[in-house]
DNA sequence: CTGAAAGCGCTTACAG
DNA sequence: CTGAAAGCGCTTACAG
């Protein structure tokens, strides 16, 4: 009896439901999670597994999740690898979550195709699955935010030759962003040459000493793009020690907005990407999923450029 | 017996142990979470819960928490209020978790002695608990610190007349800090001086506004104190369009040492926090309390000064 | 060391 | 609309 009117599936005597509801008041009453997930066989939790809690575009992406996990009537648990995948024992499953969020790098394919098998709920970020493995994706354009970066490069400051700073080959966005790079080249009839293409799109000291590398080699460039985390403060760095003026000299654009872009100096010009929708998209899929309602299977969100002063406007 | 073999606290037979461990292998046996719980009475889970995902800190907090939840074998799971005290609903407590880490708003006083009386498990963070209930705090040396920052500036730099801004006054950290700042006036022989206390130390747009009025009106200063988010960057602004120089007419310090603090124009002098630490600390102590282990009542962690330009330094 | 059973605290058909 | 009962899937005394 308490339980219906608790979950108020079921119509109740509404003197009943009074009475009941007082009681509930005065006994402060919580009913344990455990038993009702045990009986109903639903968890009402979604669970998020990433490697590393880390990063300037974490928080919103976690709070996009977070509430709209909650509008969901969703609890959300979060266990992060820490580099190391977690292959004997699951920390998120179908033993304790309705469905998954699953970042880069943290859950191992044996797992991914197991949860595959079983029909549980899966939404991969930032990542495809194996072409067998028909799981929805939720990432961003990063191959058109690319190609709008370069192209106004080449556009409006007449740039021709961009150093391209790669990321780790596992990242799956970093590939697709140098897809996007190449096309605009194509699309300008500039040549393609690999001597502007580097390592060390997302760490401070290396895309540092990476474009110390290529000015002593000698490599002409007149712009440089730069991916994720502190990268294009190496870049900056780089091209003062070697007195090369930003942007008139050589241009730098990034990826992310990041929260400094704005403040160093010159400004950043950058793509933003809607990171918060990005995680409340990925949140719905999965509410979706969960219900057996249908889904996009993929699920690109589209990203914006950010205009200031690393490019040579204003 | 699969059960006794799982949890490995009773001996069982070492034939019997393998086999067991074969067909759980085999049958890819998964234990279900709420029917361990409900049977042992144990969440194994640590709620936290805060108003909000946000702030330059919050990651690193959350990188401490989990991974020490983690370390001990906790699940975590995380619960924003959005601002919304829950007061009907609970979302985390003593039905879904073995105890939980409050951040400041999250949690009504009403819920917080409900909790107290019962013997749930609970540890504060940056926020004291009234005076009758003798709840865990876990916090940083905010008057400490605050005391360097402003020695420093008397001291290395002969200023006298330095600005306070204050956060909001719910803001526990914010008036530990004004404490540090009239501390380091009175060691000065200093007098304190009203005028040079002003509202907005959390906001960009209000501190610009906020300073630039203090301009207008005349007011004498030489420094400037700040606390979170990108206040600083508005005094910068302000004091840009008035045409002060940073730090030669007004020095400029700011609380939590935030990522951009190196890469703006001056470099920032700030109080760097244990961030991640603080949050590892926090779940030490929960896990204690969970145990009805003995635990320290308020940890405060010490800050560090780190000296840039923007105090006049270098 | 082990088997059989009770019990954790709910939800959900089932019969009325 | 409602009462009584089974059952969710484990853990944990209990007796041996």
């Amino acid at each position: 009896m308490v339980s219906r009117v608790l979950n108020g599936k079921v119509p109740v005597e509404s003197e009943k439901v009074e009475r009941i509801h007082t009681a509930i008041a005065e006994l402060q009453f919580v009913p344990r999670t455990a038993a009702r997930v045990l009986a109903s066989r639903k968890t009402n939790t979604i669970g998020l597994i990433l490697s590393e809690i880390d990063g300037a575009f974490f928080p919103h992406m976690l709070k996009g999740i977070e509430a709209e996990s909650r509008a969901g009537g969703y609890e959300l648990l979060i266990h992060s690898t820490q580099g190391a995948y977690p292959n004997q024992n699951k920390p998120l499953g179908e033993h304790n979550t309705d469905g998954i969020l699953v970042f880069p790098s943290s859950l191992d394919l044996i797992e991914l195709r197991r949860l595959y098998a079983i029909g549980f709920p899966v939404v991969l970020m930032h990542q495809s699955p194996p072409d067998e493995l028909s799981i929805p994706v939720i990432t961003i354009e990063n191959k058109d935010g690319t190609l709008m970066l370069i192209n106004h490069l080449i556009e409006k400051h007449a740039r021709r030759r961009i150093v391209f700073m790669r990321g780790p080959d596992e990242h799956e966005d970093s590939q697709w962003r140098e897809r996007g790079y190449r096309e605009a080249l194509e699309l300008h009839n500039i040549p393609f040459d690999p001597d502007l293409i580097v390592m060390g799109g997302f760490d401070e000291e290396q895309a540092c000493s990476t474009i110390q590398q290529i000015l002593k080699d000698g490599v002409e460039f007149d712009a440089v793009f730069t991916g994720g985390d502190d990268a294009v403060i190496g870049v900056y760095r780089a091209l003062n020690d070697f007195g090369r003026l930003i942007p008139d000299n050589v241009a730098v654009v990034r990826f992310d907005d990041i929260h400094f872009a704005r403040y160093i100096s010159p400004a950043l010009t950058t793509i933003r990407a809607p990171t918060e929708e990005v995680g409340r998209k990925a949140v719905q899929q999965l509410i979706h999923l969960i219900r057996g309602e249908s889904i996009e299977f993929i699920s690109l969100h589209p990203v914006e450029l950010i205009i200031r002063n690393s490019c040579g406007c204003n």
